[in-house]
DNA sequence: CAGCTATTTGACGTTTTTGTGACAACATAA
DNA sequence: TTATGTTGTCACAAAAACGTCAAATAGCTG
């Protein structure tokens, strides 16, 4: 289960060692040395979990982590914290800042995959049923309505749920595999190309509320939902 | 929604922990140390949760919740186990004592008391004996009496039931399993198709006084009351 | 522009899910 | 007891959704 982890540390020599080891486990990182870079990056792109050191230049981890935390878009992300101190005190303040779990260094690359492995997995079963609402189009799970400005629309289940997924992960590409996973679920067997029609039926039902641009292939890599509009050169 | 709530943990610390974060989520927490303690005191004032250690001295976790259980009158009170990391196959057992839900430690405030949350909302008892009207249908449970625009139907006990937990909670889509757990009760061996079957005859009832599309499907989730038509095209 | 690859799209057969009628078991009341 | 009504389950019918393919289209590279 490979994950897109957002490393934010300032010291280099640990930057690396944490990089060069999440690396090797598969997993895809971005560093950043600073906490405003962090955040910026953070609502521009969503990862799947955030590493973030307890002590920063300028803003502190703590504090982007309430941040973060405080916005409903990125309140989601999962942040494991890093701090230096093993002291019982700043264990309670990181966790009660919102980070989901808490590692103190030195820690062992072992240890740190781990960690990261079970906070991912934690994260998955925590389907919230709340109302999602982006580019004008609204999605109630718990109703299992979708409506585009008032106007309401019909989706299969698998639409249902490609939609939910992509709208609770906006911003962000995802591949066919990647949506295989997270909206078919693990261990089914289907066709990549698949995907690719459940992409093309949403469409069309968006398509038919005036809602054109939300769904966008990036060539090459898979698809994003976003209410942007695409970039081109 | 404050809620009683009674912490059964032996280590001070976490006790501690727990304590300041649910009281500043706005609830009445009591702290116990042990098992013994804690069923003298569910005894005699019922909680509306009890949160509770997997180990302890003496009476284990797992044990008193068994205990609980097992008596009538202590029964209903909703329990969420407080686990180790590293226990997982415990959880199952965990669960089957009768728990509503488990969290394993480390974890944070937050999930915690998003988790209590949970439980007491699935435990809320929503079903009072006031009359429900919406969609031109009035139902009385304290005459059991269904009225359609002034025409009375008659419907089988089911059938009654069924029409008023989905009245108290429209617009809501409902899986079998939970119509099975909410309708039929908690624990009942029911196929649940026989869902679908009273579904259908609650539809005709309905349909005789011309109301026939308060009930809807949604493929592959459910049943919902709905006074909103289902979206077409 | 040509050649190539990736994506879109429409069609189609299959699978899954839901609707429906019938029936036997059971309870209840006359 | 019989008569009446309710309930759970099944088998089959109907409907909707699904996955796959192949042809058409769009995007990129040189």
């Amino acid at each position: 289960m490979p994950a897109n982890i957002l490393l934010v540390e300032d010291e280099p020599a640990i930057q690396e060692l944490i990089a060069v080891n999440l690396t090797r486990a598969g997993h895809h990182v971005v560093r950043v040395s600073d906490a405003e870079t962090a955040e910026r990056m953070v609502r521009e792109a969503l990862p799947d979990l955030i590493l973030l050191d307890w002590m920063l230049p300028g803003m502190s981890g703590v504090e982007l982590a309430r941040r973060l935390r405080a916005d409903e878009r990125t309140r989601p992300v999962p942040i494991i914290m890093l701090t230096a101190r093993g002291e019982e005190q700043d264990k309670v303040v990181g966790l009660d800042t919102g980070a989901d779990d808490y590692i103190t260094k030195p820690f062992s690359p072992r240890e740190l995959v781990a960690r990261i492995k079970a906070v991912l997995r934690r994260r998955a079963p925590q389907v919230t049923d709340d109302p999602v609402e982006a580019g004008g189009i609204r999605l109630d799970p718990s109703t299992h309505r979708v409506s585009a400005n008032g106007q309401s629309l019909s989706l299969g289940p698998t639409e249902f749920r490609l939609l939910h997924f992509l709208m609770t992960h906006p911003e962000r590409v995802h591949s066919r595999t990647q949506l295989l996973d997270r909206v078919w679920g693990d261990h089914v067997f289907v066709e990549e190309r698949t995907v690719d029609v459940h992409i093309r039926r949403l469409r069309s039902a968006l398509e038919q509320t005036g809602h054109d641009a939300l769904v966008q292939t990036v060539r090459g890599s898979g698809y994003r939902f976003s209410t942007q509009l695409e970039s081109n050169t």
